[in-house]
DNA sequence: ATTGAAATGTTGCATATGCAACGGATAACC
DNA sequence: GGTTATCCGTTGCATATGCAACATTTCAAT
């Protein structure tokens, strides 16, 4: 009974969170100190920007937020004039969010920042590395994860 | 000016933080559900489970975790009987965190649990991909990360 | 048609979190 | 030695978050 001893620093689940907190709050500074987001805020603007006009709903599914999350951040956009509400006609319960010209325009240049700060994750380790590390975090993030382990 | 359009689902930072999220969650299910233990508890139970006794300090530091959260975390701990304080005579502003018998008792079938989650994850990624993704994600998560692009 | 189930977005409330400030203790420095 | 800076752990407070409940609307089933 040679039995593994657990070591966290193994433990996936672990070494990711690790790995997303540092890069992600790494990032989180520029859009925080330079344009006062929030990452929820950040990541609705970056979803109609790169997904186009879409819905509260929506938003939250493609990212697996919170859909109060969601809704307090689009709150928050729309008084800051970033997000604009348009009530659905056909479905009365949704309205479709778009950015505004000025969300549109911090979008441009905040995505470009993304640009080059992933530029750099990836340089620093490796195009071809980073490339593996990204397919399989995909792979990770929206495939279905095996079940919990029954007792 | 042939500008790569910034895609979201392409930003490692993002993959990081949903993969993290996803991956997280599903075991998180197993130490709230089964042992009624948050996300920092278990952090603190788990550290001192695998590197021995330790300061709140050293928690935090090498969890990157608020020493506030630790702190927090402990004092909660400790009401629960699993986790002990033993006041340094060496430095009086520290005190040692060790695991009662109960707190040993609860890390050990918890830690039996973290491994067959990971091998589970490791087999669905397949082992040596898996290891790959270790490798990258300690790089990301210990290293040091690029610094923030210049404006 | 009608009844029941499900979806959308919001709010209330309890809890969690981050940040600054604090008291106490040690370290650094001159 | 004495002064200053730094470290440890805690607390106060403002904000963020998760979860349940809700009103409204649409969908499903019969």
């Amino acid at each position: 009974m040679t039995q593994r001893a657990f070591r966290l620093d193994h433990f996936l689940p672990y070494l990711l969170n690790q790995a997303a907190e540092r890069t992600g709050s790494k990032f989180e500074q520029v859009y925080r100190d330079t344009y006062g987001l929030t990452r929820t805020r950040w990541r609705v603007i970056s979803h109609l920007g790169t997904l186009g006009d879409m819905t509260a709903a929506a938003i939250s599914r493609s990212s697996h937020t919170e859909k109060t999350k969601v809704s307090r951040a689009v709150a928050a956009l729309e008084a800051e004039g970033l997000v604009l509400r348009v009530p659905s006609t056909v479905d009365r319960r949704t309205e479709l969010l778009q950015l505004t010209d000025a969300g549109r325009s911090l979008f441009v240049s905040l995505s470009a920042e993304a640009d080059r700060f992933d530029q750099e994750l990836r340089t620093a380790l490796g195009t071809d590395i980073a490339a593996r590390l990204e397919q399989t975090l995909r792979q990770l993030a929206v495939d279905a994860l095996p079940k919990l382990p029954d007792k």
